[in-house]
DNA sequence: AGCACGCCGACT
DNA sequence: GTCGGCGTGCTC
């Protein structure tokens, strides 16, 4: 027998099917295997068995071993890896990837192990230089670049000099190389909490119309609060008894502790968790549980869609508006579509649950597309929070230049004289954001990425959020050297600074990019927050999301119009959404509720639907914009981004990817609503140049779309980068 | 990805 | 001539 081998190696060079002679019994369609692969050996996939190969039986190699005890990938698997290939025009090998755990490759789960590389210090840099012979440039730049950066990653400098040059240096004994183990995150258990929970008729019609319909997905729209998880838990209960599995996908940040108790209190060991803050060997163990049937259910973040489950009955997508679920690096997928392909292949449902609905799912809801079924009250007959709205142009006029309204003031007092919780909400990060010379106008910039860098006080450090660079603070302007600097923006440090000032007794807890750097951050901060043991969280986007925290009654939103500033044709859903969010999170329990929104613009008409908890008034409004404006749903954005180290190679790139794709264009106009090239407003990041092929498809663009994909991608070289975003969440 | 192979330019 | 750097092509 034979085996068709894709070697799990992702270059397109190595991007085709390899035949292997198959020694042993166990090695079947989705073995991993270990083979030789020129002089040395790889590890690949069986894609496919044969009793005979085309290729001269000299040419034949045969597999060494299996990797695994069993298949990793399951059939169905494999077809959808398949299409995953095609349609993001990546190897297979990466599409293969998605479906196992990282821990798998490479070896037993182990420590994960990182080359270091830095300069012998027995030799000076100068004799290193003079040593080298003439015209030896790379070998120079490495010295010269490890001189100024010390120790960097082995796999940095192959990157950037390439290989032959480092492996020169090191049989020189110029370049030292040393192994790292990385260290594991240790995972803490939830206790499990059980609650029965009697179904609310609004919530039984909602199951019952989920369970009944012949649709292929259903929205499951309700309000905040309106008890859309014990919906999913019994759908998930319904399926189980069907001797079939289910998948829940929660966005990134909304793991939160008293979800997965919740789960665990009535499925027990039948859930497994796919998350990233378990340790190595903890997120192989419950791949392993669920790719073997102990476990049935999988929960977890975008990726869990990839849970080794079959016989799939049904696929959660929770918080469905959310931007986690589409992935940021390639394949850019977006979960729905994987949902919806496995549904394909098994026959799954596919509920969508969220209290704003994006634009897109909505419209297909109330076409009919989708089931729509709609939970209207929060459950216990609880009210929606009340609105303060506070209008900060008055407050400025009124000499009120701190950035909280007296509104909130006088409401943060109340609420904690009555020992109740709340949480503040901003759109930021960091202390404040950008630095300017009130002078001359000098801003700080990244070195490598072109944008304005970010004071951060607790290290007194200018950081860029786009490449994680540091630089040193500048006490005086380096253009023209005034010290009148000014600190623009609030971040959420400031806010905790000045709040502390206000109210010196009150137990503060800061959640952001800063604080939560760790994966475990998020769990412990939520899990201190819920145990009473501050009494205000603030943050940004992430204590929006889906929190239960019954002793919260007042949420401020300090600058509401923040994101509908952002130039994208979503900001208004954004807003809509986060506001809507975020409001959610007061007045849970018994005692009522109330949100102070903060807002320059108080007429804007977005801000009035998410006060009016609004949403089909807001969908109605935003739906007719989208359609006369020529945005998605009503187009499909396509962007087509060019990069490369050089700014004249990538500059070449674009022109001929745009001359390539004009050619479409010219043949297709009536299928364009946009088509143009330009820089990209954040001209460079990570020290890549970057250009960009921008524009607008309607009407019947399959076609055109697959043949854009493959004249554009086939302008990819060594130097220069190609790669195609669709709809893509933004634009800089 | 990683290795051999072969062309080319610099040095003895 | 010969040695090493660096681009190219191949791996069942």
């Amino acid at each position: 027998m034979y085996a068709e081998v894709i070697v799990d190696i992702a270059h397109s060079d190595v991007d085709k099917v390899f035949d292997y002679k198959i020694t042993e019994d166990k090695i079947t369609l989705g073995s991993r295997v270990e083979i030789p692969f020129g002089n040395r050996l790889a590890e690949g996939f069986v894609i496919r068995t044969k009793s005979d190969s085309s290729l001269p039986s000299d040419k034949v190699k045969s597999i060494i071993r299996p990797l695994d005890e069993f298949p990793a990938i399951t059939e169905n698997h494999l077809k959808l890896a398949a299409q995953i290939r095609d349609e993001f025009h990546i190897p297979f090998a990466l599409a293969l990837r998605l479906f196992i755990p990282a821990e798998l490759r490479g070896g037993r789960v182990k420590e994960r192990k990182v080359s270091w590389a830095s300069l012998a210090e027995d030799i000076s840099v100068s004799e290193m230089l003079s040593s080298l012979r003439k015209g030896s440039s790379a070998q120079e730049e490495i010295i010269e670049y490890l001189s100024h950066e010390g120790k960097v990653r082995r796999a940095e400098l192959t990157e950037k000099f390439g290989n032959s040059a480092v492996k020169s240096l090191q049989s020189k004994g110029f370049l030292i190389v040393t192994e790292e183990t990385s260290e594991r995150v240790p995972y803490r258990e939830l206790e499990a909490h059980a609650n029965e929970v009697v179904l609310t008729s609004e919530q039984d019609e909602a199951l019952k119309g989920i369970q009944n319909t012949e649709k292929k997905v259903s929205l499951l729209f309700g309000v905040t609060g309106s008890g859309k998880t014990e919906v999913y838990m019994r759908l998930i209960s319904g399926v189980l008894k069907e001797g079939k599995t289910a998948i829940m996908l929660v966005p990134e940040i909304a793991l939160t502790p008293q979800m997965l108790s919740r789960l665990r209190a009535r499925f027990g060991s039948n859930v497994s968790i796919l998350h990233s803050g378990l340790s190595a060997g903890e997120r192989y163990d419950e791949w392993l549980r669920l790719r073997r049937g102990e476990a049935k259910i999988a929960i977890g973040a975008r990726s869990a869609v990839f849970a080794p489950l079959d016989d799939l009955g049904l696929i959660i997508i929770d918080e469905e508006h959310d931007g986690s679920y589409e992935a940021e690096t390639a394949p850019r997928y977006k979960t729905i579509d994987i949902a919806l392909k496995l549904s394909e292949l098994y026959g799954a449902k596919i509920v969508l649950g969220s209290a704003t609905p994006s634009i897109d799912t909505y419209r297909r809801a109330i076409d009919g597309e989708y089931y729509l079924a709609k939970l209207k009250n929060r459950v216990n007959g609880k009210t929606l929070p009340e609105f303060i709205v506070t209008d900060m142009r008055k407050e400025v006029r009124n000499g009120n230049e701190s950035i909280f309204s007296s509104d909130l003031k006088e409401e943060l007092k109340n609420c904690l004289d009555a020992g109740n919780q709340a949480i503040l909400f901003l759109n930021r990060r960091g202390y404040s954001s950008q630095v300017i010379c009130r002078d001359c106008g000098f801003v700080p910039k990244c070195l490598n990425c072109d944008v304005s860098l970010n004071y951060h006080r607790d290290t007194d450090t200018l950081k860029c959020h786009y490449c994680n660079a540091q630089y040193k603070m500048i006490r005086a302007c380096t253009e023209c050297g005034s010290v009148n600097l000014s600190y623009s923006g609030i971040g959420t440090q400031k806010i905790t600074y000045d709040l502390q000032k206000l109210f010196p007794r009150a137990r503060i807890l800061r959640m952001d990019n800063d604080t939560t750097h760790n994966k475990e951050g998020h769990f412990k901060i939520l899990r201190e927050f819920s145990e009473k043991k501050a009494d205000i969280l603030v943050g940004t986007q992430m204590v929006a999301k889906g929190h239960d925290f019954p002793l919260v009654t007042l949420v401020g939103i300090l600058d509401a119009d923040m994101s509908l500033y952002f130039s994208d044709y979503r900001s208004g859903e954004r807003t809509f959404q986060l506001i809507t969010q975020v409001a959610g999170r007061s007045g849970r329990a018994d005692r009522g509720g109330k949100v102070v929104l903060q807002t320059y613009n108080p007429q804007n008409e977005v801000l009035r639907y998410a006060l009016a908890y609004d949403y089909e008034g807001f969908f109605e409004r935003e739906n007719a914009l989208r359609r006369s404006t020529g945005f998605p749903p009503y187009s499909l954005i396509l962007r087509i981004m060019v990069e490369s180290e050089d700014d004249g190679a990538a500059m070449e790139g674009l022109k001929s990817v745009y001359t390539s794709v004009k050619e479409i264009y010219e043949n297709n106009k009536e299928n364009f609503l946009f088509f143009n090239k330009m820089r990209s407003p954040l001209k460079r990041i990570k020290n890549k140049y970057r250009y960009q092929v921008l524009m607008r498809l309607v009407g019947d663009y399959d076609r055109i779309k697959d043949e854009i994909y493959e004249r554009s991608l086939a302008e990819k070289t060594a130097k220069i980068l190609v790669y195609i975003e669709e709809n893509p969440s933004n634009l800089s």
